[in-house]
DNA sequence: ATCGAATATTTCGTCATCGAAGTTCGACTT
DNA sequence: AAGTCGAACTTCGATGACGAAATATTCGAT
């Protein structure tokens, strides 16, 4: 029962700001920063629990989510090692299982033959389909103490977030 | 500059919304959480490269974090395998390598001698601090687009997430 | 008191990932 | 038109992570 833990997430969370904020951090920064990675932790730990079940590690679900994203577009090794953060080598034999699977292709670009085009076969997209239901079981949970409203405010503020991501590196 | 992006972020983010709500979710919830995830995708990209400039990989840096809030309490190398979402077995060496670098010392429980206890060294607190003013910069770029009012109700909405965190997965 | 189950840590074999070097191809220069 | 530079992908050696088994200690039951 919860009410058999010594200290609620929501103490744990001020503890933790507080010990960011006494290191050096902003606190109105940190906040933010902190509560965001406490919420995609547990995430996270359900996805591995949950792509087990689709016999799924995550970095075959970021290629298969990339890939879907794409929609009718082929994409490159190399983008595809961009967009699931990793390294462009490590990327060979992901694909190679992965195709193994029959849940993507790869074929010689015509036009340059250095590259490489990655798409989704029937499988893979049925695969993904099933991971997307799947996850947002999970995903619903999570979010279920907050009413519609409050939902679109958060994706509006996140979104906000995101439009200035891209200018930030320069 | 942001003018010769064909997408912008935001159109980005909304196609990608698309993807998962034609393949099965909710939109209410994947507009949330897919935002959440590009945010912590791309400070996950910048922690690589600041904590590089400290010696140290994102996997030391869940250790030294976990050490830090844990304050005076000294934790177990399965406490911290399970905060730092690997497996106890993976944490041998990793403490290992740490304690050679002198950022944490471990010495055995006198009361339960199954179990081994682990503290942060001086040197420990240092890079904890340094690491935290360093990463500090990168976050408070990432929220500048946010108001005080804005970033206080964002942070506000996640403390409500995070307080259901706990009794999902019963 | 002793035996058995449970817990905490480590060791070991295997696989994934990384960075660097190698290979093949396209683009640009002269 | 040949040569050089750069880009894309792969191969290779080394490091890190995982799961299963081994070791050591505690707790509970007979």
């Amino acid at each position: 029962m919860a009410a058999k833990r010594r200290r609620t997430a929501q103490q744990e969370h001020a503890a933790d700001v507080a010990t960011y904020v006494a290191a050096g951090g902003e606190e109105s920064v940190q906040r933010v920063i902190t509560a965001l990675f406490s919420v995609t932790k547990k995430l996270d730990q359900w996805y591995v629990r949950q792509f087990a079940d689709l016999d799924l590690t995550q970095g075959e679900w970021s290629v298969l989510a990339a890939l879907a994203r794409a929609g009718d577009t082929c994409l490159t090794p190399s983008q595809l090692a961009d967009l699931s953060n990793v390294a462009p080598s490590s990327m060979t034999h992901r694909l190679d299982k992965m195709a193994g699977r029959g849940l993507l292709q790869r074929r010689p670009d015509e036009s340059n033959r250095t590259r490489t085009l990655v798409s989704l076969t029937t499988d893979g997209w049925a695969l993904f389909s099933a991971a997307v239901r799947e996850s947002n079981v999970v995903e619903s949970d999570t979010l279920r103490d907050l009413s519609d409203t409050e939902r679109h405010e958060l994706a509006r503020l996140l979104e906000i977030v995101i439009a200035g991501l891209d200018d930030i590196e320069a």
